[in-house]
This record gives structure tokens, sequence and C-alpha cells, in this order.
DNA sequence: CATAGCAAACATATTTTCTGTTCGAATCTC
DNA sequence: GAGATTCGAACAGAAAATATGTTTGCTATG
């Protein structure tokens, strides 16, 4: 469907502008005003972006951390290539918890033909890896927070305290050597940490962008991780700074 | 589509003749053998049925229970008609535990858009029930067991231990007063049993041919149970049988 | 190694989805 | 509360996706 570029096409137009009214967003994208419409309940329906009388606006600039579907159609390819390098560190037979976040999902989609054992902590990793043949699926328990369907809670610490996993891919909002691994969630924070501390090997994943963000909740310093997986174009200062505390870091 | 009218003749014709000849089913549902070759893959697929070089066979008529996508499209006005029943029962603002299986998740759909907390033992009714607004979702850990997608295991009795709920909604393979309800599976026996041990009220569903049929594991006495919910056409002296011990039976 | 069965490729048919228009109802502004 | 604007339901036509059947060359099985 040509559909999904005039979403793309709305949703970009909505962020840069702040706000714009049905009647210009119909003349931008070509379409009739009911076409356009029609895609804003949508977009409304999934948190892209708000709805009111007359146009929508964005629900960025808030300081809030954007919504999943958001963040799952942004930056795809960037976070495929990180997912298959995280993929080669993993040897066949080992126990994985997989956090929550997009970025992770993308390595539960690369991890779901291998033969592994895994605890993903979202439901949308746990859609990609139910039915996988070879796979061992594990869940934990917890209550799923909307949208992000990130398991958290105390019964999803008490299924974490509860096993020894060989390795931890763990997402973060912000990845920095001074300020350690942050998450925008409390509970998020607490279920990160809870996941790191099960795990004998823990992967950071992080596109460029968060190795130079900080968000509100602390989950580790820096120090506590064994390996970061990163973009190309993460910046030399802050990849050196991470190494310098003994972290590997892989840039793809 | 019209192709599920054509799915379902092919699965009933196999299932009456034991196994039938591709030939044999173009010529049947009056198509061309690769119009039934690609059902046949699809429908393998689900478990529907078995293919061989040839034809295909069916997967009853082996003491199993039949799997998961066949039972769900069978009988579904009447686990609807249940489903409405048990909905009657539960209150507003109650904790309640479903039960995997076919009939509890129409259970689960039909409490979907209602104010209430609710534990669902398979992923197939936590994605009924996710996204639901006025709803607390909390997922139980587990293994998830292949089709079924009921959530078994040490994580799943631990989840539940740590819980009390209000009512307790119970499928089962079978329910008579003389040897109570029991499963197939032994793992979803114990976690029924758990599930029942973790709630004031235990209401179980069962269609009316389940009245008359035992299963291999024993989940419990039927006089553990509060109340069944069943159809009008359950045979009278089960259900004299089941009052006799206390529980209330309701016959819609 | 012969033969029935199979799957890929393609053209066609069918269904579904998408889009724009119209029109009455709802909502905002002054 | 009047006037104007926006909205959403309903429908018809357009576009896209899907399903189907035929052909062709390959594969497994006895």
């Amino acid at each position: 469907m040509a559909s999904v570029d005039r979403h793309r096409q709305i949703i970009d137009a909505v962020r840069r502008a702040g706000q714009l009214s049905v009647a210009e967003l119909a003349e931008r994208t070509g379409t009739s005003e009911m076409t356009v419409r029609r895609d804003l309940e949508l977009l409304a329906e999934q948190g892209l972006l708000e709805r009111y009388r007359g146009g929508a606006r964005s629900v960025l600039l808030r300081g809030e951390e954007p919504p999943f579907a958001l963040r799952a159609t942004d930056g795809v390819e960037v976070k495929e290539r990180i997912a298959a390098a995280v993929a080669e560190m993993i040897a066949d037979g080992e126990a994985v918890v997989i956090d929550a976040g997009t970025t992770c999902l993308a390595v539960a989609r690369a991890l779901a033909r291998r033969r592994l054992t895994v605890m993903p902590l979202s439901l949308h990793a746990t859609n990609a890896l139910v039915g996988a043949p070879q796979l061992r699926l594990l869940m934990p328990g917890g209550e799923p927070r909307p949208g992000e369907l990130a398991l958290t809670g105390p019964l999803t610490e008490a299924s974490l305290a509860a096993l020894r996993f060989d390795t931890a891919i763990i997402g973060c909002c912000g990845l920095t050597a001074a300020n350690g691994l942050t998450a925008y969630d409390l509970a998020d924070a607490a279920i990160k940490r809870a996941a790191i501390a099960s795990a004998h090997r823990v992967i950071a994943v992080a596109e460029a962008a968060k190795l130079s963000r900080t968000a509100l909740a602390l989950v580790a310093p820096a120090a506590a991780l064994h390996a970061v997986v990163t973009t190309d174009d993460a910046p030399d200062a802050e990849v050196d700074a991470l190494k310098a505390l003994g972290v590997a870091v892989r840039r793809v």
C-alpha cells in the first residue's frame, strides 16, 4: 500500500511544524481532507500524534519518551544491523534475557531461528518469538505497560530473580561513561537492573544518539556492562571513555 | 474470502475419511489440484491435518487432544454463549484468573471491555486482552506450550502462588461428578490446580460433551467447584449429580 | 529410472482495501 | 444562539492485494 508513505509524510510534517491543519495536510499530501482525517484517526490511535478539531499536533517536544509505534518505524535498518551483530555474539544453546524496546525487539527477531533459551521482557518480543521451533521460550510474569508492552512489577522481578542467564541484552534511553545506563521509566529501570543482576554477561545495545543522552532513571554504571553494540557514527570520545571503563565496544 | 469454506470442507472430508488424496479433494471441492495443495500446506502448518505425498490424513483418532486451531473454529457460537453467561457472573472490580483453552479464550474476549484485573493463563488470551483500556492485565510467567500457548511450569505456579483471585475460570477436557475435573496434559493440570488454589470462587466452563468424558489427569474433584457453566443439551443425570455435590450448574 | 506428485512462475480473476464525494449532524466562535 | 466550520457515515469508483488455474521443469519414491 502506498498509504504508508503518506502516513510517514504526515507524521514528519506534523513533527516538524508542531501542529498542522487538516486542510494544510491535504494540500501537502495531494489527497482529500477525508483521507487525511482517516489517516489522522489511525495515527492518533497508535499514539503517533494527537488529534484536535481541525488538525493534529505532534506528541513529541514534551520531554517524554516518544511512543513505541513511532520508534518502531524509525531507523529500522540501523537496528537490524545492531541486532545482527548481537546475534553473532550469542552462542547456540545459551540462555538469554532480552529487554523491552525497539532495538531489543530487532535482536529478538534476529534470534528467532536459533537454538536458544530466551526470556523476552516485552510482549512484542514474545509475539516475535512464539512459534519458533528450535527456541525454548520462557515468559516472565508482570504487568505489560500500554503500547510498550514491557513487563514490569514484582512478578517480573521475581521471575528474573529465580533464574540465571548466560547473557542479558539490555536496551536503554541513554548511555554514557559518566552517567551510566539510564532509562525514562522507573519501573523499566528496576527490571533492567534485575535482568543485569541475573546474567553472567551483559550486552547493551544503543544507537549513536543514545551515547550522548541521559535519561531520568539510573539503571547501572557503565562499568557493569561487558559489551556495548552501537553504530559506526558513535562519538569517538564517548566510545573511548567506555573502553577506558573496560567495556568492549562494537560499532557496526 | 470464500477459501475459508473450502478449508472447512477439506478438514471435514479428511476427518471423515481418515485420509484423502489430493486428486479426490480437488474433485470434491471443485477446484484444481494446485489449489488443494496450497490449502493443504496452509492447514498442515496450523496442525489441522497431516500432509503426506499424494494427500493428507487427519490428525485425530489418536486419543490425543485435537490441536488448538481445530478446536478454535469448532462450536464458536456455543462457546460465546457460555462466555457471555460467565461474564454476567463476574462483578466489576474483581480479580480474575482465566485458564487456557478455547472456551476460556471466549470468556477472555467477553471480559475485554470490563473494568477488571485479569491474569490469563495462555498467550492467546493475552493477545485478546492487550490494549483493553479499562482492564488491568497481569501476566504469569511460564513456558508457552506450542499451539495451545498455555503457560506452564514452575514460573507459572510461582506467579499463581503469589496472588489471590476473586474468581478462577477453569476449562477442562472432561468433567463428571464421579471422576472430577480432568485434563489431557499433566503440566496443564498442575496449573489448573494452582489457579483453583489461589481463587475464592471457581467457575468451570464445559460444553455438554465434556460432561460425559474423562481425561488422563485429575485436576480436582467436582466438589471443589463452586459453579459450572454448560450448555442446555447437557445430560440431566450428570447435571443432577453435580448439583448433589453442591455445585451450582448453569445451562445456557 | 520411470512416474506420480510437487513447486515455481506467470496470467487472470476475484476480493478486499483505499479514496473521494456528498450530505446531515456535531462542535466551535463570536 | 446564529453562522461557520469540521466531522463522520454512506456510497461508488479506483487501486491494490490476494486467490486461482495453467504451464513447466524438478524431485522423490518405489
